[in-house]
This record gives structure tokens, sequence and C-alpha cells, in this order.
DNA sequence: CGTAGTTTTGTTTTT
DNA sequence: CAAAACTACG
């Protein structure tokens, strides 16, 4: 990209700007991050503006370590003061800060999307709430919806129309309640709490106006309203004569706006200079990166959306060799085509694998292409299909982790009290859980307080090891000054979990213990690189960077071909670039095409494809497969649409259509795989007979209710104590029994603590001992 | 409590 | 066709 030495006159605008709002509008290959990197240099070359004074905000890691590279290069002394860094890890810090003002421990954890899962799971379960009518999936989207756009669980209630809704409002508060207990937050969360906090706290919002006098940021179009609100309170700085600046530059493309699922608006973009009438507007529609005809063919998609902002990339690049298309018979085929193609063109022009990527609508979509290109001898590396955080085992170990580092991560403690198995079920945890939520405890208290817990007995032991084996690891921890490295691999011997894992599943018991290596040596250079490192922040820096860490060992020498999603391709060039699985149906996908407002989500479609050709800098290879199997069945789908807005004359048809191309015999295992349709052994779902046939049913409880548990106990008709009574609790200390009711199963207890207020509890959970 | 067998479900996803 | 999520049994 660093072909351009000089930059045009519209960059040159762009980079010359000094105050006040700025909106570039940064076409495919325009060359955005040089203006971006060349401002910064100059803001503190020319007008003497302290490093420490600019914020640049990215959407991914990996564009913010790009842009710090660059900046480092243009700036040199002084860029590390820049702070470059993504939406999600600014608000970590000033929430790791600030979070006090709003109720939260500094030593907050991060819940991913597979905690926010669990804990809506929980709450599904607390609540009583059948989980077929209201699918965890559907809630945490529309709480992350209400999160994007700042709708709080006071305002979804009363904004809800319908009973459904209003449920949803119900465990929408009860998530947010059960997030604060557990003192962590989740991705949507680091967002809006941000904000919340610079509502509610005018001095730490003057605080950081005051520090980020100017601030840039990058993808504009895929801000969600939460960020757009942070980025409006945090941008506006008082300058020293007492007037206020508004120094915000944002770089965006309104025709690469493929989050909007996601919760972007696209509004922002497009309705920027209304929020901000004085602000100037840069339009870079010169492109460095393609050939006029992967620019013609990407113009001319794109033209065929409504919601944009008028512009036409051009270039001044040499005409190359025109866009192809080829239908194959079906994904084998298709996946054929592609490495026999890329062979042809390394063998032809001396191109590596590094120079080509195949861009698919779907992930499901990698599995021929990764069989193909093995057993065409091409390498070739699957990007971003399930990332290194996200195996079980890592999970698995972060967990324990996060439960030495944070007591109260309710989450964590949980995931990994039974694994490797320790004899403690769901029965069990479910007591304890609802022990420690009426006592006000967090679940890892709750359960060093098991002996206190009617019914769980049988666990007691089991717990108590559990409990014993958490807190030697924290001693030592603590108290050793444990390097995190060391820590890991402490747990990994305490819990004998290569064991676990080799027993659990002795196929991929080696990968599985691989990547816990991966894991070690993650821990090994963050603790070398960063100068305060703390477990903290390690589980931070682990929750921030999703993808990343997995690669490293092996031959990664960087250089294979890339396989991937269209989403995963944003920011990326490549010389060759295969656009593969273009039919209607599967893209743009039969979801869009059938969606309540087909328009805009076919539109959304139409930027991603977008996105896909202006990736390509030689060629541009498109493709479709006339049948191919989805969900187990064929389906015959026709050619994209998106293909009939290509002008004829841009497209090359001539390569032969490749229908029947030879199955391959690593295709064998499929054809000989077909297993007899399963039987149609629909059981007899009559059972009535089986009871009577010997069974005796008082013999034993077929499921432990909550009376039987009172009653072991005998709770249900002693009390110790009477009205008036001082009683102690474990965790509130004296207080003074207001009432006591009689409920269906056991006692209403009120009690009046002085330090905290009245509560009310049963008597069975509270654990209330009399005191004279 | 743990497991094996069954049923259901099925985009994209920067953090 | 798979993976994930349930369910029912030992």
């Amino acid at each position: 990209m660093e072909k351009m030495m000089t930059l045009n006159p519209e960059q040159m605008k762009a980079v010359m700007h000094d105050r006040g709002p700025l909106l570039i509008l940064a076409g495919a290959g325009s060359g955005k991050t040089r203006v971006l990197t060349q401002r910064i240099a100059r803001l503190i070359r020319e007008l003497d503006v302290s490093p420490y004074q600019i914020l640049a905000i990215t959407f991914t890691n990996k564009a913010a370590k790009e842009m710090k590279e660059r900046v480092q290069k243009a700036v040199g002394e002084g860029s590390e003061y820049i702070q470059v860094s993504t939406f999600h890890s600014t608000c970590v810090r000033i929430l790791r800060r600030f979070c006090e003002y709003i109720g939260y421990e500094r030593s907050f954890t991060i819940y991913d999307s597979d905690d926010q899962k669990t804990l809506v799971k929980n709450i599904l379960k607390q609540m009583n709430i059948d989980s077929k009518q209201f699918k965890e999936k559907a809630i945490m989207a529309r709480i992350s919806k209400a999160k994007d756009e700042l709708i709080d669980p006071d305002r979804f209630e009363a904004e809800a129309a319908d009973y459904y809704d209003k449920k949803i409002a119900s465990i929408y508060r009860e998530y947010q309640k059960q997030l604060k207990t557990c003192n962590a937050f989740d991705f949507d969360d680091l967002i809006c709490k941000t904000v919340e906090l610079f509502r509610t706290t005018p001095d730490v919002l003057r605080y950081y106006r005051n520090r980020f006098c100017y601030i840039m940021v990058d993808e504009y179009q895929d801000t969600n309203t939460a960020q757009f609100e942070l980025i409006r309170l945090l941008a506006e700085h008082e300058n020293e004569d007492g007037e206020i600046e508004k120094n915000l530059c944002v770089v965006g493309d309104d025709d690469q706006s493929i989050y909007k699922f996601r919760g972007a608006n696209i509004r922002n973009i497009l309705n920027f200079e209304k929020y901000y009438p004085e602000t100037k507007v840069i339009k870079l529609e010169q492109n460095y990166r393609s050939t006029p005809d992967i620019l013609n063919v990407a113009n001319a998609v794109i033209h065929n959306n409504t919601e944009r902002k008028d512009k036409k990339l051009w270039t001044a690049n040499e005409k190359g060799s025109a866009v192809h298309y080829s239908m194959y018979g079906d994904e084998t085929g298709e996946a054929d085509g592609v490495s026999l193609k890329i062979r042809e063109i390394m063998e032809r022009t001396g191109a590596e694998y590094r120079d080509f990527a195949v861009l698919y609508r779907t992930n499901a979509q990698s599995l021929s292409f990764e069989k193909s290109m093995r057993f065409h001898n091409l390498k070739a590396k699957t990007i971003g299909a399930v990332s290194f955080f996200e195996r079980r085992e890592i999970k698995d170990v972060i967990a324990y982790l996060k439960t030495i580092d944070n007591a109260k991560d309710d989450i964590a403690t949980r995931r990994v009290l039974n694994v490797p198995r320790r004899g403690i079920g769901p029965t069990t945890v479910d007591k304890v859980a609802a022990y420690a939520a009426q006592n006000e405890l967090s679940f890892y208290e709750g359960l060093a307080r098991i002996e206190y817990i009617p019914g769980a007995e049988r666990a007691r032991e089991k717990a108590k090891s559990f409990i014993a084996l958490v807190e030697s690891m924290r001693y030592e921890q603590n108290n050793n000054k444990l390097s995190i490295k060391s820590l890991i691999k402490l747990v990994i011997e305490e819990t004998n979990y290569m064991d676990y894992l080799r027993d659990d599943d002795p196929e991929t018991a080696d990968d599985r213990i691989q990547n816990i290596e991966a894991l070690v040596s993650y821990a090994a250079r963050y603790e070398a690189e960063e100068d305060e490192a703390s477990l903290t922040g390690f589980l931070e820096y682990c929750g921030l960077n999703a993808e990343e860490a997995a690669s490293e060992d092996e031959e990664d020498d960087g250089n294979f071909i890339s396989l991937m999603t269209l989403h995963n391709a944003k920011g990326l060039e490549f010389p060759y670039v295969f656009l593969v699985g273009m039919e209607d149906g599967l893209f743009p996908s039969s979801l869009s095409i059938n969606a309540e407002d087909p328009i805009s989500e076919i539109e959304e479609e139409r930027r991603l494809c977008y996105v896909g050709i202006t990736r390509a800098m030689k060629e541009l290879f498109l493709s479709s497969a006339r049948m191919r199997r989805m969900y187990g069945e064929q389906q015959f789908n026709t050619p994209s649409r998106f293909l009939k807005e290509i002008p004829r004359y841009l497209l090359d048809m001539s390569t032969p259509f490749n229908n029947n191309y030879r199955r391959q015999n690593y295709m064998d295992s499929e054809i000989k795989d077909k297993k007899p349709t399963p039987a149609y052994t629909k059981a007899n779902g009559d059972d009535g007979y089986k009871r009577h046939d010997g069974g005796d049913l008082s013999a034993e409880p077929y499921a432990l209710n909550y009376s039987k548990m009172f009653t072991k106990t005998g709770g249900q008709t002693t009390l110790s104590y009477a009205e008036g009574d001082t009683v102690s609790h474990i965790k509130f200390g004296k207080g003074k029994v207001i009432s006591i009711v009689k409920g269906g199963k056991d006692y209403e207890v009120t009690v009046e603590f002085p330090d905290f207020g009245t509560k009310k509890m049963l008597s069975a959970f509270a654990n209330l001992k009399k005191v004279d």
C-alpha cells in the first residue's frame, strides 16, 4: 500500500485539518490508515499537541495493533503515549479506574457470550421460565440490542408492549442484577456502563474530556448507538480560551457497514453532519488497491443500494485481467476448481500461498475447501472459525483462574466445580445457588458454607475439598507471588486436568493438551511484555483478545491460503481473491431474502459482497455451485442476484463449466459413510405398564422437592427464635426478628439488620441463630 | 450423579 | 449432516 509516496489532494486536506469535527468517507483501499497516521503525526509535530492527548479508537485488536505500528513509524519518539485501542479496551481502562462510582469493584471480570448464555440459562431456571418459549439466544439478542441502544431495564420494562416483552424485561433486570453480584461486565456493558459512568459522574467525564483533546474513530460505520454516545460525550474539549472544541475525526465507509445485525447504527455515519453541523467532509475516492475492472464490478454492485452516500471509486492502476465467473456442479466441484486455479496461478506467476484468499458467506462452507486443499497439497488455513479462547479446555483453565482471581465470579466457579468430575451435580449446584441467592452470598461463598445447606450432605465433603483446592491455589498466588505461567501449571497439576482430558476423549486429548501448552506460553509472553503483569490483567487480556494467540507454534510462517468468511476479510487485501458460493439463498442468505424487511437486509448482504470484491488487488474469481448439500439435503440454488447486477462485459465466463468434475477419492469417506436411516423407533411412549411391574414408587423419591428437603432437617416445625429475638446471620451479622410468617413450605422471616437494612428470608436457608 | 441415547436446530459476530 | 441440547435410565 505504500506505493504512493505522496498524498493526493483529498488526503492532504484530511491530514491538514486541525480543529473541529471531520468526517472522512474513505472508500475501500483509499489509504485511510495512512491519512489517519499522517494526521496524528502532524498534530504532534506541527500543532504541538501532546501525544498523551490523542485517542484513536478501532474495533479490532488487529486494527489497533496495525495502527500502533504505523503511528510509531510516522511519529517516532513519544508515539507510545498515544492511546490507540479498541472501544472495549478503552472502556475497560476507564472502568478499572473509576467503576467504583457506579458500584463495581475494580477487580471486575469480563463475561464473554458463553458466560452470558450460562447466566441467562441459570436465570431462566431460577425464575422458572419455560426455556422453550423463551429461547436463550433470543433473550440474549434482545438484551444485547437494548444495551447497544442504551436502554436500561427500567426503560425496557416501560416500553414493553406485551407479556413476552415484559417477561424479557424482568429477565434483563435479573441478568443485570446478577452480573453485578458477580462483579462482572459483559461486552456490551463495557460500553454502556462507561456511558453510565460519564453521565452520572461529571467529574470523571470532565477529566477524560480534558485528557483526550483529539479523538479519532476508525470504521465509524460500524459504531452502535452506545458507542456513538460514548464518543459524543468524550469529544468535547475546552481549550485555553474557554471555548468548546469538538476535535473529533471519524473515518468510515457506509458501503462497508456490515455489522448492522450486531447493532451498528448506519445513521451514525449518514447523519454525522446533522449531529455536527460544522463538520468538514472529505471523500477519498481514489483506490490504490485494485484494478479498474475489479472496481467497476464493485461499483456496479453497490450502486443498487439506496441508503448510501454517493461516491464512486476510481483508480489509476493498470488494467488487469477481467473478473472471472464460473459455475460448478456442486460444492466439491467448486472447491476443486478453486484449488486447481490456485495451483495454476502459482505455477504461472510464481505467486505464493499468502497471495490467495477464499471468501465465503458462512463458516460451514469452509469444509469442502479444507478437504480439497489438503488433497491438492495446498497449504491453507481456516481463519476464525472457533477462536482459541472458546475452546473448552481453555475456557476450563481460564475459569479456574477466574475463580482464583475473583471469588464472586459465579459463572466461572460453577463451570469448574465439577470439572474434572468431583461428584457434585446439578442438584447440589441448584441448592447452593438458592442458598447463596437467599443470603446474598456469591456462589463460592455459598459453597464454602455447604454444611449449613440442608439436603446437601452428600456433596459436603466433595465441596469442601474443592474449596480447599481453590484456597490453596489462591494462597500460592497471593503469598508466594506465583507467576501466571506457574499458576496455570499448578491448576493443571492439582486438578489432574490432563488425565481428565485423556480419559474424557482420547481422540482429541493431544490437540487439547497442545492448546493448553499454547495458553501457558501465551501467559509467559504476556508476563514478558507487560510491566505490571497481574492475574486480573491477564484474564482481561484473554477476554479482549478473543482471536489471536492460537498460532505461533509449528511452521507458521504466515504463508498459507486464507479461508475465511467475508466478515473476517474486512480490512484485508489479497492479490487473488475467490468469492465463492455466489448463490441466491446462500449469498444473499435466505434469511435476508425472507426477512421482515428484505430490502434493507439484502442491502447489507450487498455491502458484504462489495467488501468481498474490494479485497482483491489483481484478480477476482466469482463462483457458484448448481447444487449443494445444506442441512443434510440437496439444494438447488440459482446464481446470486448480485452476479446479475454486474454488466456482462465485465465478466469473463470463458472458464469451462466444471459440472462433472470427477469426485476424488478423498471424498470416498463421504460416499461410503451413508449410514442406514435411523429406524423409526418412536419409543412406545406409554410407560404406564412399566411402573406397575415391580417398581416401588415410594421407595425412591423421583424428584427431590423442597418440602422433602425441609422436612429432612426438621426446619418446618421448630424455629429456635421468635419475633423480637436478636439473631445472627452469616453475612449480615446481628439483627432483630421483625416478623415470622408461615409460608407453604417454610417460614418467611423478616429481620432488621443495623448495617444491611431489613431482609426477608426463608428460615431454612437463612440459617439464623438466636443470640442472647 | 453420570451417561447414553434422543430430539432439535441450523448466518454473519470486530469485543 | 452435524452439533448442541434434552431426557431418561442405570
